[in-house]
RNA sequence: GCGGGCGUGGUGGAACUGGUAGACACGUCGGCCUUAGGAGCCGGUGGCGCAAGCCGUGGGGGUUCGAGUCCCUCCGCCCGCACCA
């Protein structure tokens, strides 16, 4: 008997070889338009440090993607690239000195390294990273297309500053009033920056939510991120300062009951409004005092409302009351107008204030037993013609009226606001303006692009960008009147940087446009795009303003970048995130070392179906060694000590069950990989199910051409997940490469057998099994069933009410 | 508070439209082989019971010949959002 051991040390290498000297996983846009192409795209990694478990699982995830669309007729692009431009590694600079492109640059190439030696299918020739002049060029090329298009603006207002980072974020990136990065309490500040308007597109961003195979829930995170919601702007006028105020709400029904009137602290009038009145130092005090207090403490809706009058009154519109203005903090600024009608009798938090300020609570709609009530119900208290009227009827009257009047009108609101692009760090994309004494921002020129970061002696921020001491580099002249100007130092945020790098794979040596639209159209939208669920919104809903507004300016045709997401669960241990605080992480590159990328790969595919956290158990990786290691024996055994003959004609015995057992493991195979499946877990358990199979028929009578049949199959259905010990295993038994193979398909003749196992019931209770003819009649069937000792134990005696047959599957027998 | 998801052996998890609950694997127990093994192979393993059998998918109720799956209700856990007017 040949001794073949399972070495992946020796496997895996050689394998890695031919498929980078071949350049398999190369596909051209030539060969792709000639075809169905697939798109199988994972989230780029930022490359810092070595690659960790979550690495290999999305990665092995892809992959296994990326293979079933090949082996079933697809030319499929699988790219690369890094996320090169951010934080951490311009955090390490400032540390240690070392240049961030370095440290950048070295954790790629540890990156690539490991892609390879876990034989992920990359098309190496599409490979980037987002820090080469080569890509952030275009990067700098679209920020002027918006620009141009109005869709890149500059302004002065209230943004998010992390005092750790030292610099301005997103809204986006700001998480319970912290920093989504560092953790750091976020403050308010006001500055003037760079803004994307993405909340032109918020209508279109949600709608279109409805177009694409995205997890409910991150389609639901989305929505509630964009918060659109229907009601009324009103107008209430201020006749001591004879300014009109503008408020939003949902609940134009609930007009006549308004008591007071509220703004916000950051609202610019608040000061100016109190002015002249006893209350102006209290509403000086009590903004500036809002304004120290961290997002967290003004975030919390449970603590007691505070407020201070203001000394003035707005007019209601639709019954001329006056109602006294207040400053108070549970009013946002950054939602609606900064001001709001308050009704206490059907609000609860304007209720809490009234309360606590001993406000009048006015009912206007029955129903409830006590005020506040926020449900719907008829109007009363309100005016005559729309007393009575169901509250949702008065609702669209009110807004009606108040058009007419010229006092207000329907609307929309949107809780997103416009990406704020601008940061004062380092390590990122350059903005491409330069500010010019004479003619204010100007935008650099296409032809003069890449605005090339320079190198910098000193990295720490000092609350501007660190660029800003690159005096040489900053000071320039104006592209438009030639005068003295100075370089815009701020850099984009990172995530701009990702927010296309899809498109620039389709096209990724273009020097003369960033993509060429035949490229596009070839490959967008991404077939399947597989990542992390942390990106729920922030990349996933920036990518897919780009887009947007990219087809909007002519520049491509896709409304939506990712036609299908898969979001990956966690690899823990112990049940915790990996961390190196906590000492419990798993290096993959350890285990790869250990048992084989293939194992490795396998395991992590196996532990659980991938959508779910699952916890990392080191038993478990041996168990899928040994499976692998198992099968690869049998194969490489078989290949020199089976002849290779057909599959016998007709099938019995061993040979007829190895032989259906292939076809339903390729059966079970197919369907928990095809049509958006990704339950991998149970695919691999097919196929060791079959393997299990063969090793008891080794022992058996099985002919030489049914085992090699069933090996083969198990070997080419391995694949996706293991594809060095699937290749090596597949070439020994046949002479050839088993991803130029088609996906294996079922025989539907031998899915079904000649006879099945009759599941028969009594009273809905398993009673017994026995094997039945296929095509037996519901007649035979019953006779069968009826004749069994252990049915005839249950019913003698009793009284037959019903059978119930059904073929193929089973017998009940009711009786009573 | 609002929205979404989940609850199955000692463990991770299977179970297509309601039709054999627990596939596959880990762990564990027993055996073989070994000087030895944390290697390999073979077999058992939801609970109770000598057995026939009974009980079992978070608790309770319902629909059905038949419920892990459908409906109602309660409990527990996870995730997202939250002073959004």
């Amino acid at each position: 008997m040949a001794e073949h051991r399972y070495d992946p040390k020796e496997i895996e290498p050689r394998w890695q070889a031919v498929w980078a000297d071949e350049r398999t996983w190369h596909v051209s846009n030539e060969e792709a338009r000639g075809g169905d192409s697939s798109y199988v795209l994972v989230m780029l990694p930022y490359p810092s440090g070595e690659p960790h478990i979550g690495h290999l699982k999305v990665y092995s995830v892809g992959d296994a993607v990326a293979h079933y669309h090949r082996r079933t007729g697809r030319r499929v692009m699988q790219p690369m690239g890094y996320d090169a431009f951010g934080l951490p590694a311009e955090n390490h600079a400032i540390k240690t000195g070392q240049h961030p492109r370095a440290s950048t640059e070295a954790a790629i190439r540890s990156f690539q390294r490991q892609f390879r030696e876990w034989g992920i299918s990359i098309d190496w020739d599409r490979e980037f990273g987002t820090h080469e002049p080569g890509y952030y060029r275009w990067t700098q090329w679209i920020f002027l297309k918006l620009f141009h298009a109005g869709l890149a603006y500059r302004k002065d207002a209230a943004v998010n500053w992390c005092p750790n980072d030292m610099t301005v974020l997103a809204n986006e990136q700001v998480v319970d009033g912290r920093c989504e990065r560092c953790g750091w309490e976020v403050e308010v500040r006001q500055l003037e920056q760079w803004f994307f308007r993405i909340t032109d597109y918020a209508e279109r961003l949600l709608h279109d939510l409805g177009t694409i195979d995205w997890p409910e829930y991150v389609k639901t995170m989305q929505r509630n991120w964009i918060g659109r919601s229907e009601g009324a702007e009103v107008t209430f006028h201020c006749d001591e300062l004879g300014v009109d105020y503008e408020v939003f709400t949902t609940r134009p029904d609930t007009l006549f009951g308004a008591t007071f009137f509220v703004m916000s602290p950051e609202h610019p009038d608040v000061v100016r409004l109190a002015e002249g009145t006893e209350h102006h130092d209290a509403v000086r005090a009590y903004v500036n005092h809002a304004a120290s207090e961290s997002a967290e403490e003004r975030g919390d809706a449970d603590r007691p409302k505070t407020g201070v009058p203001l000394g003035r009154t707005v007019v209601n519109p639709v019954n001329g009351e006056r109602l006294p203005m207040y400053v108070a903090d549970y009013v946002l600024m950054e939602y609606g107008t900064g001001a709001i009608m308050a009704v206490p009798g059907h609000d609860e938090r304007d209720f809490a204030f009234a309360q606590e300020y001993g406000l009048e609570v006015r009912r206007v709609i029955e129903g409830g037993d006590e005020l506040p009530y926020t449900g719907d119900g008829p109007l009363t208290n309100s005016a005559a013609e729309f007393d009575g009227l169901h509250n949702r009827e008065a609702l669209e009257r009110i807004v009606e009226w108040l058009d007419r009047e010229g006092r207000g009108h329907a609307t929309i609101n949107y809780r997103l606001r416009d990406w704020l692009l601008s940061r004062q760090r380092y390590w990122g994309c350059p903005i491409p303006v330069v500010y010019c004494e004479k003619d204010g921002p100007v935008p650099v020129p296409e032809d003069q692009l890449p605005v090339v970061l320079p190198d910098v002696e000193d990295y720490a921020p000092k609350g501007r960008s660190p660029l800003a001491a690159a005096e040489d580099w900053v000071n320039t002249t104006c592209p438009r009147c030639g005068g003295a100007a100075k370089r815009e130092t701020d850099t984009m945020d990172t995530f701009v940087d990702s927010s296309w790098y899809f498109l620039r794979y389709c096209d990724p040596a273009n020097d003369t446009a960033p993509w060429s639209r035949e490229a596009v159209d070839t490959w967008m939208p991404v077939d399947q795009y597989i990542g992390g669920v942390e990106h729920a919104i922030l990349h996933l809903l920036y990518a897919r303003f780009f887009c947007k507004a990219l087809s909007d300016l002519g520049h491509l045709d896709v409304q939506e970048p990712f036609a299908a997401l898969f979001t990956q669960g966690m690899i823990t241990r112990d049940g915790a995130k990996m961390s190196k605080n906590k000492g419990n992480v798993v290096p993959p590159q350890e285990i790869v070392d250990r048992y084989g990328a293939d194992t490795a790969r396998c395991y992590i595919l196996f532990i659980a179906p991938p959508e779910k956290d699952a916890d990392w158990n080191d038993n478990g990786v041996e168990g899928v060694h040994r499976f692998l290691s198992r099968l690869w024996k049998l194969c490489a055994d078989a290949a020199v000590e089976l002849p290779d003959e057909p599959v016998p004609l007709d099938l019995d015995g061993d040979d007829d069950r190895i032989v259906r057992k292939a076809h339903w493991a390729i059966d079970k195979v197919s369907s928990n990989l095809g049509m958006g499946h990704f339950t991998f877990n149970v695919a691999i358990a097919a196929i060791m199910e079959l393997t299990n199979e063969l090793t008891e028929a080794r022992r058996g009578e099985a002919s030489p051409g049914a085992v090699r049949f069933a090996l083969t199959t198990a070997a080419s259905l391995l694949f996706p997940f293991a594809p060095h010990a699937s290749s090596d295993a597949f070439e020994r038994l046949t002479g050839r490469r088993v991803w130029d193979v088609p996906w294996p398909e079922a025989d539907a003749d031998l899915l079904e057998g000649d006879t099945f196992e009759l599941v028969v019931q009594v009273n809905g209770k398993l009673r017994d099994r026995v094997p039945a003819p296929s095509d037996a009649s519901r007649e035979d069937l019953l006779s069968l069933a009826r004749g069994l000792p252990n049915v005839q134990a249950h019913v003698d005696g009793k009284q037959v009410v019903k059978e119930i047959v059904v073929p193929g599957k089973l017998v009940n027998v009711v009786v009573r």
